[in-house]
DNA sequence: TGAAAATATGTCAAATCCGACATATACTAC
DNA sequence: GTAGTATATGTCGGATTTGACATATTTTCA
């Protein structure tokens, strides 16, 4: 696992203090967070290509710009439910969304 | 139109997919129930594959046979997130999911 | 057939998640 | 610098989802 990631995790609300508590987690968990972290990104990526704003891709999907910053910073409080909801909002594909998932971070 | 109806008719025999237009679903909304429908389908076969039953599986991911029954037919009840930590639970990797995913219903 | 096992359906309190809001921090362009 | 815009973070009431339970229905098999 890079800093980086790590870094991103910690700052997602996930209990990574060290590489030990990471490798304590389940397979499951932990591939549970990679794919969150996985569509996450591909919602920013999105965005940022569609040239919105958090605000605006907020009033779009009848969200929050609060909330859309925690999509895409993977927030715990985010379910892999509003993160889809989300990208198809958008107009991802189902091609488009088995690609994100597939594809590792 | 509810998504309970929308079962019924499902279970009626109804071709959902294909009466999308007539029920007036927006492509997000029928593109997320194939997608749940498509995880409840791959849930049930891994778990048929593995010879377990419901009370089992339930068991295995503490939950409950009941919810297990909901999640493979897709009930309105049930999240894509719990269907994706059910699938990871039984060791499901992120390929497997993406190509569930991918695999029109 | 008929009992036993498996699955489906309905309900509900508790847990989780959501949008909304306030506020803080980061990033631009002047 | 600093004004303006965008993004991040913390919190909370209400909405949704969950496991559990009761019960009904279906399937299996002798």
């Amino acid at each position: 696992m890079t800093p980086d990631k790590r870094k991103k995790l910690k700052k997602a609300g996930w209990k990574v203090s060290s590489a030990d508590e990471f490798l304590g987690l389940s397979p499951e968990e932990s591939a549970y967070i990679a794919l969150k972290l996985a569509l996450s990104e591909s919602l920013k990526n999105k965005r940022i290509k569609k040239g919105l704003s958090q605000i605006a891709l907020a009033e779009l999907i009848a969200s929050s710009q609060s909330r859309i910053a925690k999509m895409e910073a993977a927030d715990a409080s985010v379910s892999i439910d509003l993160l889809v909801k989300s990208l198809l909002a958008m107009g991802a594909s189902r091609k488009e969304l088995a690609n994100a998932i597939a594809t590792p971070g």
